[in-house]
RNA sequence: GGCCCCGUCGUCUAGCGGUUAGGACACCGCCCUUUCAAGGCGGCAGCACGGGUUCAAGUCCCGUCGGGGUCACCA
């Protein structure tokens, strides 16, 4: 179970709908172990089945590889030395081997039609017996099914030993061994001359020189089964690290009726690929020194896949969230400002997609973190997908932000949510939040904007020290606490409770335009009196 | 249900026979503060249970309980 020399790993996902989060999560760790030992990662598609096939999923496996910069060295799109990646494309492949058991007594044809094996099924569930193949077939002389192949439905089925025990070693869990007698003969090439997964990845890890697994658990009991191909057909196994399953909050396998699973949504809402990769990075996973905020070439250059621990981590929203901020944090200005751009750029016009869940949507009542995140995304991408055009005209303006909403979100899609009162001539009052400042009567409230209006028109530089100087003498001056007038100024020129810094944003938003809306808010409020 | 895997704060985890069981997220206080975010300080909170082994067990063994996975011509 050594780790020296060169290593060729894999993932070996299935196009069958959205690129998931588990993907990504092998990814990390198959790319990580090929770049710490020294060797290849490779993508191989695993798209054995006709009918689960989606066309557009490949695709976008490719897209969300790519953004996360899970480069792989070998794949479907980049072919490589042992191509093609794509199992569709190998059937002649499986199907030499699957001679090579069926010749060597390793396997045998079946006969069975889907009825039968259904009331076989049925039958032994109800007796509470086991629900395998019942071997009716096993025992065909190889000639005889030879003759029945013309005119037979058939399948090929792996024979397994009927007694003793098949084991085999786990980097993680040690010795992993299964009673014969619970085993049944499985499928390993289909009616349609497919090879099921059993047959097409026992063939392709050795044809690709695959030296180690890392995949979830959820394969740890179909690996007697490779064993038994792999003895059949001469060879060894890779060596194998079977991984914890990523958790919902109720610890079942993660799934995206419970938490979001898809790569891409990640992306829309606004995480960065070197969040993504750091919190996977946690899952059944820590650095031996502790530290938690780590780049990819740290994971790397500390990996050390005896830690990887055991236990079902739960895929926690929350903390990811917290995590993307600090690599948002991280960012230079300039790197934030560009990806900030692209995001929105990705965003714009695509108000559809984001459109509120429907009232009945049991997001609304479950309220769990990934319930409230998930409306919460929503609302701020359909924002994004509205006004994105609109602020893609002034970068500048963006430009100008950058500093003050860099250390503000937490992901992009927040970030965003301080844009729209800079890009709007005079956004409507938020008044209920103007009623809110109790500690301030209306007179006040005048009296605050008109010394406001009268600052803004007469510093000289317009600069935010200048400003909030006056400001502030002129609060004091009025022996007033500098919250409430502050807010009520915030309401009054940027139309929004939370904001940048106030005089930063009116420097931003230029004299003129500061003024109107001020101006406009007195004569709103004095009217209400 | 059979088989397999797993079990340290609510969550992610450190721990690899002797620790006041450490850190992080979340939560709660306080501080800082023009909002928000960030930051500082403090707090709450855990070895599933029962037997062994041992001078000594979160750490080793067994059992119970609990959770998960898997039992397809899906991967």
């Amino acid at each position: 179970m050594a780790f020296n020399g060169p290593v060729r790993v894999r993932i070996a996902p299935s196009p069958t709908g959205d690129p998931h989060v588990g993907t990504a999560y092998m990814g990390l760790f198959n790319r990580a172990c090929a770049d710490k030992f020294g060797g290849q990662f490779i993508f191989r598609l695993d798209d054995t089945d006709q009918k689960r096939r989606n066309e557009k999923s490949e695709a976008m496996l490719i897209e969300a590889l790519r953004w996360l910069n899970l480069k792989y060295d070998e794949g479907p799109d980049i072919g490589g030395p042992y191509k093609p990646y794509r199992q569709s494309e190998r059937l002649d492949i499986y199907k030499r081997y699957a001679d090579k058991l069926l010749n060597d007594g390793h396997a045998y044809y079946c006969f069975c039609t889907e009825e039968r094996l259904d009331s076989v099924r049925k039958i032994a569930a109800k007796e509470g017996k086991q629900t395998g193949y019942d071997r009716k077939c096993r025992d065909i002389p190889l000639a005889d099914a030879k003759k029945r192949l013309a005119t037979e439905k058939h399948v090929i089925r792996a024979k397994m030993p009927l007694s003793g025990e098949i084991a085999f070693d786990d980097l993680l869990r040690g010795r992993v061994s299964f009673p014969a007698a619970d085993l049944d003969d499985k499928v390993i090439l289909k009616a349609d001359g497919f090879p099921t997964y059993h047959l097409a990845n026992v063939v392709d890890d050795m044809e690709f020189k695959i030296t180690h697994i890392f995949r979830g658990e959820e394969w740890l009991s179909s690996v007697p089964f490779h064993v038994i191909l792999a003895q059949g057909l001469g060879v060894k196994l890779p060596a194998m690290t079977h991984m914890s399953l990523l958790r919902n909050a109720d610890k079942s396998k993660v799934s995206k009726r419970k938490n979001p699973t898809n790569l891409l949504w990640f992306r829309d809402a606004g995480f960065l690929p070197e969040g993504v990769l750091n919190f996977l990075g946690l899952m059944s996973y820590s650095l031996a020194n502790d530290q938690e905020i780590f780049t990819y070439d740290e994971f790397v250059k500390q990996f050390d896949p005896t830690r990887i621990g055991t236990g079902g981590p739960v895929f926690d929203l929350q903390k990811f969230e917290w995590l993307n901020g600090e690599h948002v944090r991280r960012l230079s200005d300039e790197e934030f400002e560009k990806r900030l751009i692209a995001h929105i750029k990705h965003l714009a016009g695509r108000e559809a997609e984001f459109q509120p869940l429907p009232a009945d949507d049991p997001a609304y009542q479950l309220g769990t973190f990934a319930d409230k995140f998930r409306i919460k995304t929503l609302e701020r991408n359909l924002v994004i997908a509205k006004l994105g055009e609109k602020w893609l005209k002034q970068p500048d303006v963006i430009g100008k932000l950058v500093p003050h909403i860099k250390g503000r979100a937490h992901t992009l899609s927040e970030a965003a949510e301080y844009l729209p009162p800079f890009f709007e001539e005079v956004p409507p009052l938020p008044v209920a939040d103007i009623a809110e400042i109790k500690k301030f009567d209306d007179a006040q409230k005048i009296e605050t904007l008109r010394g406001a209006i009268e600052i803004i028109e007469n510093t000289a530089d317009f600069s935010h020290q200048s400003l909030e100087a006056a400001m502030r003498q002129f609060v004091e001056g009025k022996g007033w606490k500098i919250g409430p007038p502050f807010m009520l100024i915030r309401l009054a020129a940027l139309r929004a409770k939370v904001s940048p810094p106030l005089f930063e944003s009116m420097v931003i938003l230029g004299r003129d335009l500061t003024l109107k809306r001020l101006k406009l808010a007195l004569e709103e409020l004095s009217a209400r009196r």
